[in-house]
DNA sequence: GCAACCGCTGGAAGCGTTTCCGACTACGCA
DNA sequence: TGCGTAGTCGGAAACGCTTCCAGCGGTTGC
């Protein structure tokens, strides 16, 4: 910055005003500064700056999964806006529970950034706090959090429009495959989309017998385990619900592998709407998974200015119907 | 710091060589040191530490189509390996030709970064220089990239692999569809994939003609589009060979949509073993992706370390057989 | 027995900014 | 004409750490 200043003829004081944008500079002193800086092409050490008692321009995004198309889009879509915000974005995975409380852990006594956007993923009580006292920002997005910021969909809307779906088609019968985190054994995953089922049910007064819902960890090969014990019982359902669409395109290999038409023989119905979804012809309830990175980085943004923010927000599901449902054969 | 240097009764000199592990510190002095930092629950400030340092501890991965499998899978791998270095990652998502001229052009990563890896594509000559300005290591991954450290793949063996596979099963007429990317326009990707192809049909002695190629910007759709101009042939081919998975299943729901079988009147197979390649039981050679991010990872590892590192690495690939392939009918 | 040496430690000079505080200029007003 | 004031600008002190260099006592080599 020395150079830039001696080239603007000014005291490197006036130069970090200048190029830190501080009132209190005259209009052609800013100019020559910018000048200089733009011909040494100089760019400012975020060390220093933040040391001297700047912020830091840095943003960590806390994401379980990364390689899962949601967790990735939910990235794409907060990244871009950090970015034209002027933000760098750390990325920190954390894939297990030991990554978690790592992170949880150090990060926010590095002192490395001014917020944490958590993404997909529940934030405990005590992590929160933690991340609070040392000042820093939370966001959270695509995963419902309470007390504080978040973005996500309405589970159990969600899940209420996959099943109702199936019950308006006709079906008495249905199934239920439920993932679960196996990176976070016991915990409550998605419970809005079981929930939903049961009161779908409930509400048309049909049976629920235990027997027709399965509960797997996430993913495609187990969502196919899981149709195949489905077809195993005595009297299989007429259509399943999947609380993915991952998993729901497993099931369907399996029904394909079972020499099973879909949807003649069987109805199946996902959650997510992810590309494959629409390649494999498969009915599922899209959520708008962009936008919700995009808002969540929109809400940081605000945060980060000084605005109060909103507590949060929910976007709309809709139902997708596609070639994977129809009304049962009998 | 001056607080624990004073609670252990030493110098800040010697409470900064006991806390980073310097040698020539006694063990006691460096024991007491280390408890005085746990009572007082000290964290180093890391802008002073890299200010005073000299490095930042941190690496810019520049990456395309984040939400895409392939390029989510990459950054996991080289995350993983990143973090356990003890290095932040900075990401930076170059989604299309704007960002990525904007990225080069700029260098947002300048001065912020001891080293920058680029995962999935190819730089240009042009690029290059511009890299070079930040004078930190370069290294690539899953993209062929000259003059740099890099791993990736052989393309024209991988291709070579399937289409070998699709002849050796009897196919006499074989399409490709190529894929290429939207956001670089013009831009040769994959030309060894294509290669391949040529290569192959050649060796066999087997005809080529122009109708047989069919050339669409990535994805599953397109792939779909594809697969039915092939099939709008006068005389279609009875395998496709096809540059990535993703645009397999394309052109998969394609054929299911003609109500064709697939392999009896139609084999397919892609490249990368995409997780849902097993969930369609598409034919595909598969590449370690996460690997290829390791890999790049250790690779800077050791260049960081001082090291001289490989030029570069290239990792297997193999034949994954489905149930999209079979011998043609006739 | 003396010098060279070695392992350990402390003093202090940076590292590149921001910002407080004081100074200087040019003006408006009495 | 003299003085207060607003608008700018420069000097210099932090910010919290690393590391060079020198000093210290004690050991080794000849």
């Amino acid at each position: 910055m020395a150079d830039v200043a001696r080239r603007a003829g000014v005291s490197m004081a006036t130069a970090s005003r200048a190029l830190s944008d501080h009132p209190h500079v005259a209009a052609g002193t800013r100019a020559r500064v910018l000048a200089a800086a733009e011909q040494l092409s100089y760019v400012i050490s975020p060390e220093a700056s933040r040391l001297a008692g700047g912020v830091t321009g840095r943003v960590a995004v806390v994401v379980p999964h990364i390689s899962r198309w949601f967790f990735a889009t939910l990235l794409d879509g907060l990244e871009q806006v950090l970015r034209e915000g002027g933000l760098d974005v750390l990325l920190y995975h954390v894939g297990d529970a030991a990554d978690r409380r790592d992170f949880f852990q150090r990060l926010p006594a590095r002192r490395k950034v001014d917020a944490v956007v958590v993404l997909g993923m529940p934030v405990h009580d005590a992590e929160r706090d933690r991340l609070e006292l040392m000042g820093v920002h939370i966001v959270a997005a695509g995963g419902q959090v309470e007390n504080y910021p978040y973005v996500s969909i309405d589970d159990a809307a969600a899940g209420r429009q996959a099943v109702d779906h199936l019950i308006f088609l006709g079906h008495r019968r249905i199934g239920m495959i439920a993932a679960i985190d196996p990176a976070e054994p016991g915990w409550p995953v998605l419970p809005g989309r079981t929930l939903a089922y049961r009161a779908a049910l409930a509400d048309a007064g049909l049976p629920a017998g235990p027997e027709l819902v399965v509960t797997v960890p996430w993913g495609g090969l187990s969502g196919a385990d899981a149709m195949a014990r489905l077809l195993s019982l005595r009297e299989p359902p007429t259509a399943v619900y999947a609380h993915s669409d991952e998993v729901a395109l497993g099931a369907m290999r399996t029904l394909r592998r079972a020499g099973l038409r879909i949807p003649e023989d069987m109805s199946v119905v996902g959650i997510d709407d992810h590309p494959m979804a629409e390649l494999a012809d498969l009915t599922t309830v899209a959520q708008p998974v962009l936008e919700q990175g995009v808002l969540a980085g929109r809400m940081l943004l605000e945060l980060l200015a000084g605005g109060s923010g909103t507590d949060g927000a929910t976007v709309p599901t809709r139902l997708v119907v596609r070639g994977s449902t129809a009304p049962p054969r009998r």
